[in-house]
DNA sequence: TTGAATTTGTCTATATTTGACAAATGTATT
DNA sequence: AATACATTTGTCAAATATAGACAAATTCAA
């Protein structure tokens, strides 16, 4: 789970780069970068095209891994509910 | 598309319900019921136990129309998005 | 045309989510 | 241990999105 998360965090290491030089291109804080990577948050639709652009990666495979982590949340608070 | 609202649709027609007998049933105004049976808006999770009761319906069947609709929806505002 | 059902449009209240900020924690390095 | 820097966590306000109320328009049958 959570692979969208987990493929930035391995590029952004990859290159070498530190959470704020990321954040600061998405213009978005470290906080909230440090809780996309980690799944705590998902990222907003806006930020995959940067994202996909910066680290080279396929504009649709991003979107799928992305639209993966919405569908998870719904189904995860799906199951919260069900309690 | 819209199998959820397709199915609710065709399932209170069968039974001859009006759109007030069953929105009175969600506790849901009859315009916001149209909506949710043509797709304009989709359905609040909460609705789909009640409904799927009331139409002897499988909940898992019912949760998965409705996560389709989700899902399809985003799609959708991505491929707006990107004009 | 009359009356009933449904659809459409608009606006507001509510809920949800983002993201700013501060504080805590982790991790090297000296 | 102490300093310095990176990351994570918690809280809360601001921004955004959504549901739903309501009124008006449309559709349809008799």
């Amino acid at each position: 789970m959570n692979k969208f998360g987990d493929l930035i965090r391995s590029k952004r290491e990859e290159q070498e780069m530190l959470l704020r030089h990321l954040s600061a291109e998405l213009d978005i804080d470290t906080a909230m970068l440090s809780k996309i990577e980690r799944g705590e948050k998902t990222a907003k639709r806006e930020h995959i095209e940067p994202l996909a652009k910066l680290f080279k990666l396929d504009y649709n495979e991003l979107f799928s891994l992305w639209l993966a982590d919405q569908v998870f949340q719904l189904v995860e608070n799906e199951e919260q509910a069900l309690q």
